[in-house]
RNA sequence: GGGAGAUUAGCUCAGUUGGUAGAGUACCUGCCUUACAAGCAGAGGGUCAUAGGUUCGAGCCCUAUAUCUCCCACCA
């Protein structure tokens, strides 16, 4: 017997520890069940989870659960991604220091210990939200292990001739004071002025007007352009210009880049100011001139205002310009710059020695394979192509940084020639560890490579990563491809492009072949959730406490897929209701089974019919979570419960409660019906929320299919055959049903009023009259009549209770 | 500038092969019915953004337009 109410808090650590203790997600190594690998996100260890990433798991958990309950064998691992920038920035934040204020070792010691706190936080909450991942193994982005993998994989690169080491011009983060990749770029709009100056030409009292948002990089300008087919400034290809307030002189070139629309229509370059100044450096063979230095001063080609900040610079020089009379008018404008997405600041470009991954020979190849993977939702997969024909820069894989992998790499004292680690060696820090041979010149000496690498450069495997746990194969692709990549749409041009980069160029395979796509949790104003702002209701800590794992989740199983969503409270309402609701349906139900078993048995009219609707049910119920349409799958089982409680068990409470009257066999054939519509909703439900479902089940089932868990005890499946004329013909025994009700509650009566007779017109009268005993009890009436022809019912006299 | 999505009841949103507009919630009217008052029954409430088109038939398909959100590009 079911208690009489259901109590979360109690039940729910209960399961949760049963889960663990007794393995019940465990993957099987040895099985031949079909496998079903999850390519799980391993959460950026760099602050507090929120709400967003708990209701993505969530719907990555339930994807794995019903896995399960088909009966294959999941892979869920589970994993941290905990090196690397992000958290970086978080210690930094944390114990309020610049990482280059400390010791190189003692930063990353910190870094660790950081990184541990916040992981058993996030372990916490995994566990007590019933996620179904291998909680009792998991991977870490910095752990030796990953090293030696994500080490291999670089040397492997290097070999394959993807990676290679060039002093280019890259994105540079002067916050941060390293290099940093296109993806990890966002837009802000930030007000400005556009500047109109004097560019004299030389040897005439005449200027050209150029306008520049960035007059601090004056002292840098190479050259002034304008474009080819521009006659009006044409003659100025002869000429030579003299730089406002710096006094050097720069040529004039043409190139078709230029927008003669845009500013004067002249435009001066710098290198590198911007993109395009980069394409003109290479294109033009200009030279290049650095006006920052690696954290964001002038250098002392500015000379008066060499070691000012980028922005002071830009103040001062306007005012100077001003002061000279070379500026002739500025426009306050709003425009979009790039900034570093881990700290805003906008990014600059400079040139330093960098790793680099080559990606833009290879776009044709990676564009097909986002044409190859199956992305749900679909119009997903336009982010991922759309960024792919856009990419302009190759992956810089170097970062000026601290805590993530090292590259397994030192040059030679003498000659400079770059020494790799011997694969056998792995994973080895060429800070502390030195080559075993010398180099090809004989030199014996050795500099360490001092950089780390990009931490997607590491989480970009985390197929190996993980199935490295079972396989302890390392760089491997036997368990690739995974089935499912599940991350929420702003990791599509970061992880996911990533990861594909990666398994193409190491094994020429796809890294799996589904993508789940979810969307973001906004604050209830729209706005975006993120760790450091705490826009959010509450922790999820919090909410999964107050409302119930089970409630929390129900929730997110509703977000449609890839959609975003606004937070609220007030939404989970309808899941306490329904878990309260499966609480009494259920105790109610199993009080009429307690000595039951179920057999064969002669089925009355409306049971057969709840069982048609049931195969009706499980046929899109299982193709809805096999295409990742999860809420849509939640809505469907539900819809059908409520109908279940609503009308089925309205219908037959009275056949259960009275044998004598409706008769063994009747009673039995409702019981029959019972168990196994219920013993099938609650599977369907287990996926969603696990524990109440586990409860009940435990509480009954579980003895009789001798099963340790409902969640290893696969789908319920009637069979697929469905006898559609069936289906109808019951809906208009529920008409009938309806038809009393609103009689009665039109002349306010109560439900259980009874009538001396009813009328039913309808051409299915010989089905109707199969079912007119349960018919009878639910509508009170105590004789029916029949007639053909249109559905038509005519209640007769009420008979008014007889005190 | 390129792309994606949204626009359906007062509110939040479903609606996946084109076939009489749905749910929850709120409001209203009833009902203590041998599970559940965190419940049950019933009622009202919608030119499915706008304008055209295809079709016997369009919320759904096509073409424009409007407003909003997001991604990307531009960012002299």
């Amino acid at each position: 017997m079911l208690d009489k109410k259901y109590n979360f808090a109690e039940k729910e650590k209960k399961w949760q520890d049963y889960w663990f203790e007794n393995d019940v997600y465990k993957f099987d190594e040895n099985s031949n069940a079909p496998k079903f690998a999850i390519d799980t996100p391993p959460p950026t260890v760099n602050g507090h989870i929120h709400m967003g990433h708990l209701s993505s798991y969530t719907h990555i958990e339930t994807i794995a659960r019903h896995h399960r309950m088909k009966g294959e064998n999941v892979y869920f691992p589970f994993g941290f991604d905990d090196n690397g920038l992000p958290t970086e920035r978080y210690v930094e934040k944390k114990i309020k220091k610049h990482a280059s204020e400390l010791e190189r070792q003692k930063f990353i010691e910190i870094c660790l210990d950081e990184t541990r706190k916040l992981e058993d936080e996030f372990f916490d909450l995994y566990k007590s939200t019933g996620f179904s991942c291998n909680l009792k193994e998991h991977y870490s982005s910095i752990s030796l292990n990953t090293q030696k993998i994500s080490q291999k994989s670089f040397l492997d690169l290097y070999k394959k001739g993807y990676i290679y080491q060039d002093k280019a011009p890259s994105l540079w983060c002067t916050e941060c004071q390293t290099a940093c990749a296109q993806s990890e770029l966002e837009d802000m709009d930030v007000e400005s002025t556009f500047n109109y100056l004097k560019f004299f030409i030389k040897g005439k009292n005449e200027y050209v007007t150029v306008a520049t948002t960035r007059p601090e990089m004056l002292c840098g300008v190479v050259c002034v352009f304008i474009n080819p087919e521009d006659k009006k400034n044409a003659h100025l290809l002869k000429e030579k210009l003299i730089v406002p307030h710096f006094g050097f002189e720069v040529p004039v070139l043409a190139d078709e880049l230029v927008s003669m629309e845009k500013g004067s229509g002249v435009v001066m370059c710098c290198t590198f100011g911007d993109n395009v100044d980069k394409e003109w450096q290479r294109k033009h063979n200009l030279e290049i001139k650095e006006c920052f230095t690696s954290n964001g001063r002038m250098t002392a080609l500015a000379k008066e205002f060499e070691g000012l900040p980028i922005l002071a610079c830009r103040k001062a020089v306007i005012e100077k310009l001003k002061e000279e009379d070379l500026l002739i008018k500025q426009e306050n404008i709003t425009h979009t710059v790039s900034t570093h997405d881990r700290c805003g600041t906008p990014v600059e470009i400079e040139v330093k020695k960098q790793w680099f991954i080559d990606v833009l020979s290879h776009k044709q190849e990676l564009y097909d394979a986002g044409l190859k993977l199956n992305w749900h939702p679909q119009n997903m997969r336009a982010r991922y192509l759309n960024w792919v024909e856009n990419l302009s820069w190759n992956w810089c894989i170097s970062r000026q940084r601290y805590y993530g992998v090292p590259f397994p790499v030192w040059y030679c004292k003498k000659c400079g020639k770059p020494i790799f680690a011997d694969e056998k060696d792995l994973p080895v820090d060429p800070l502390k560890d030195k080559p075993h041979k010398k180099c090809e010149c004989g030199c014996g000496e050795f500099e360490p490579e001092t950089d780390v690498m990009d931490t997607w450069a590491t989480s970009s495997l985390t197929p190996q990563i993980s199935s490295d746990m079972v396989t302890h194969k390392g760089l491997d692709d036997s368990f690739v491809p995974f089935n499912l990549r599940p991350n929420a749409h702003d990791n599509i041009r970061v992880w996911d492009f990533y990861t594909i980069v990666k398994s193409l160029y190491h094994f020429g395979k796809l890294p799996w072949t589904d993508l789940m796509i979810s969307g973001y949790v906004t604050s209830s104003d729209g706005s975006k959730l993120s760790k450091s702002k705490s826009n959010g209701s509450g922790s999820p800590q919090e909410i999964v406490k107050n409302n119930s794992a089970d409630v929390t989740r129900y929730w997110a199983n509703n977000m449609a897929l890839g959609k975003d969503t606004a937070f609220s409270l007030f939404e989970f309402d309808n899941g306490k209701k329904f878990v309260n609701k499966l609480w009494n349906a259920s105790k109610f139900v199993l009080s009429f089974l307690e000595d039951y078993t179920p057999k064969e048995v002669k089925l009355e009219t409306m049971d057969a019919w709840l069982l048609e609707k049931y195969k009706n049910l499980y046929k899109s119920f299982i193709k809805h979570l096999d295409t990742y349409e999860i809420s849509l799958a939640l809505s469907e089982v539900e819809r059908f419960f409520w109908d279940f409680c609503d009308n089925y068990v309205e219908l037959v409470k009275r056949r259960l409660y009275n044998p004598n009257i409706f008769g063994a066999r009747e009673c039995e054939s409702a019981k029959y019906t019972c168990y196994h519509v219920l013993l099938g909703m609650l599977k369907m439900f287990s996926p969603f929320v696990p524990h109440i479902t586990e409860e009940i089940y435990q509480s009954y089932y579980a003895k009789i299919e001798n099963k340790i868990s409902i969640h290893v005890s696969g789908y319920l499946d009637l069979g697929d055959k469905v006898d559609k004329s069936v289906l109808d013909k019951g809906e208009e025994v529920l008409d009938i049903v309806s038809a009393v009700r609103q009689f009665k509650s039109e002349n306010k009566l109560s439900l259980k009023t009874e009538v001396e007779d009813i009328t039913i017109t309808s051409q299915n009268c010989d089905f109707i009259k199969k079912a007119e005993a349960d018919l009878k009890g639910v509508a009170g009436a105590r004789k029916i009549n029949y007639k053909d022809g249109d559905f038509k019912v005519e209640i007769g006299k009420v008979i008014l209770e007889q005190n």
